[in-house]
DNA sequence: ATGAAAGCGCTAACAT
DNA sequence: ATGTTAGCGCTTTCAT
């Protein structure tokens, strides 16, 4: 409520001379002045209006992070991470969830270009729909025009820099473990088919399969929608199967948290019964019991390395595309099959 | 990077014209001119700048949530809630966790004051500290005098619009359950002592016992911080007693999944040997084994009706503080106590 | 080293 | 019903 103004007439200077002390843009002013500047400021309890600054700077120190939904978990972690760098260098975080709906994905990117976010990470994505594609095209080449930096941290077709893991190394290396305690017959609980990422994990978790002789199957993948309820119907139906799996390898945790529950009311004990492995390493999976074999994904940093880049973009620096390292958090819920399951009769 | 001025050019009006026709504001302008204002704008790909908007309006259409850890599952629900309400009002939602810091939590106020957020939703607040209550008075002066709407989503000793569950009532409730299955000792894991809200739950449990005729041991509350680590830890030492507790009242959800690993790692069946009661009924409660009973607490509907106050304020309508409802959500984790807890010797 | 003045893109009186 | 003008609060040439 007091602005610029006020503080120089109080100061006994220019308004000009003001923003040259507050804004500490490294530009010479008399100690004295400075001094005198600073006081009147402390004394008026100035705080300038960054409103007012972004519309002459076009630098509005808002980055804006568009995830799937902010109460999931993995969203949560990442916006995290975003947050943690934010607040070092004096940026506030906008969140919007678009719930993988295109047309609301498409309405956001419209709204931070509206607000000019300095940047905007895009955790989740649904641009893979084609009729989207082209709006959503448009649109980044507009956040590119007004001089956004533009991160992905989900694979997408989308052209911009990336900051993500290896989606099918990390499934690959996750079925690879489940193969070598002896499972021959996995589950595999597969997410949204629209998302790049979903695709790419069963990718990686078909591959590895191939590799290892071990036959990719369709009737052992069921669709879960990345949720625990979905997770839990895909598991049933998995489990209820004339020749079940022995186990079940669900591409995010929150299904595996649903195959966790559709295992026990079906009296099978884990892992001794059925081994269930996850995807994410959300902070839950270690309180679930027991505790969840799954990819540990480095969220935060995943979030933080992405605000790192964008900010790299920002000071005009050209930055690649970066992978980040994953995991392997094996923890109780895998385990050798049981007998019966050791050999697979029709198989290999 | 197209202004308004270029689209008035294009349609041959004047920039006010524009203005009346794209903020529709039911400033009378005739069909004609408005379809041409229309049109231009669309051809030209125009967005107006909110921020320019914002300025002139002081209104930013921003609203900034104030949570603990976005990443903690109980603030993304409320999170969740307040976006779900701000996209119907094309409102952005701006999050900055706190970690509980009082120093950072008046940083956010002040930068939200900086940002001129139209409203402002405390969803969790270490401002008890005597050394910043002054301080965050001033800035809560200062917020009310720009015009934004400040609302709590926790008790706290602040004076603005509060939005709540009654936590006493909920824990009393729970404490009830307890007392009604027939346990007499029940270990009590206690949040941050410093937040009203840990208070005001271990005052409903106290009172709770007190109204039962069973005696407040202060030997059976154990603080956990609030964390799942924390409640292994306390629940840990609370089981490792002489005479251990029959059940443990978790005043939040994380730390009764603490307190379910601390049985396990003992050998404790669920609810058999140990019954385990939560609060807040976090998503992943259901998805533990067994299914967690715990104090349900709506919280998507607390961050919705905390912006939908905040609005109302903001058109100065006056508001009230309300509470808001909550349940007990029995499910799976308490149970009777075993015959050798049945009583209590020293007891009653 | 400091000040004057213009202007970021918009809205809101105040004309007409 | 539409246009003109001033101005929101700041930064940034350009002078001095």
């Amino acid at each position: 409520v007091v602005s610029i103004a006020q503080v120089a007439e109080a100061a006994g200077v220019s308004p000009a001379t003001v923003s040259r002390v507050l804004s500490n843009s490294g530009y010479p002013v008399r100690p004295a002045t400075r001094d005198r500047v600073l006081s009147a400021a402390k004394d008026l309890d100035f705080r300038p209006n960054r409103l007012a600054r972004a519309l002459v700077t076009s630098r509005t120190s808002i980055v804006a992070v568009i995830v799937h939904d902010i109460a999931d978990p993995y969203f949560g972690e990442i916006v995290r991470g975003v947050e943690d760098l934010a607040r070092q260098h004096d940026h506030q975080v906008l969140v919007a969830s678009s719930d993988r709906d295109p047309v609301r994905e498409l309405e956001i990117l419209e709204l931070m270009l509206a607000y000019s976010a300095d940047a905007v990470l895009f955790a989740a994505g649904a641009l893979e729909d084609e009729r989207y594609r082209r709006e959503s095209r448009r649109l980044l080449a507009a956040l590119d025009a007004a001089g956004s930096a533009v991160v992905q941290l989900a694979p997408h077709r989308v052209r911009a820099t990336r900051v993500t893991i290896d989606n099918a190394a990390a499934a690959a290396a996750m079925t690879r473990h489940l193969l070598a305690l002896g499972h021959r017959r996995i589950g595999y609980l597969h997410g949204p088919d629209e998302l790049a990422t979903s695709r790419v994990r069963l990718d990686g978790h078909r591959r590895a399969l191939d590799s290892a002789g071990v036959g990719f199957d369709p009737a052992l993948v069921a669709a879960g929608g990345f949720t625990s309820e979905g997770g839990e119907a895909a598991a049933a139906a998995l489990l209820d199967l004339a020749d079940p799996p022995s186990a079940i390898f669900a591409s995010n945790d929150l299904m595996a948290f649903g195959a966790l529950n559709a295992a026990r009311a079906r009296g099978l004990a884990i892992p001794d019964g059925l081994s269930v492995a996850g995807f994410d390493d959300v902070p839950t999976a270690r309180y679930v019991w027991p505790p969840l074999t799954t990819v540990a994904v480095p969220m935060r940093r995943l979030g933080r390395t992405g605000l790192e880049v964008a900010l790299r973009i920002l000071d005009g620096h050209p930055v690649r595309s970066r992978t980040i390292p994953t995991e392997l958090a094996i923890r109780g819920t895998t385990g050798p099959p049981a007998s019966r399951h050791d050999a697979n009769p029709g198989g290999i």
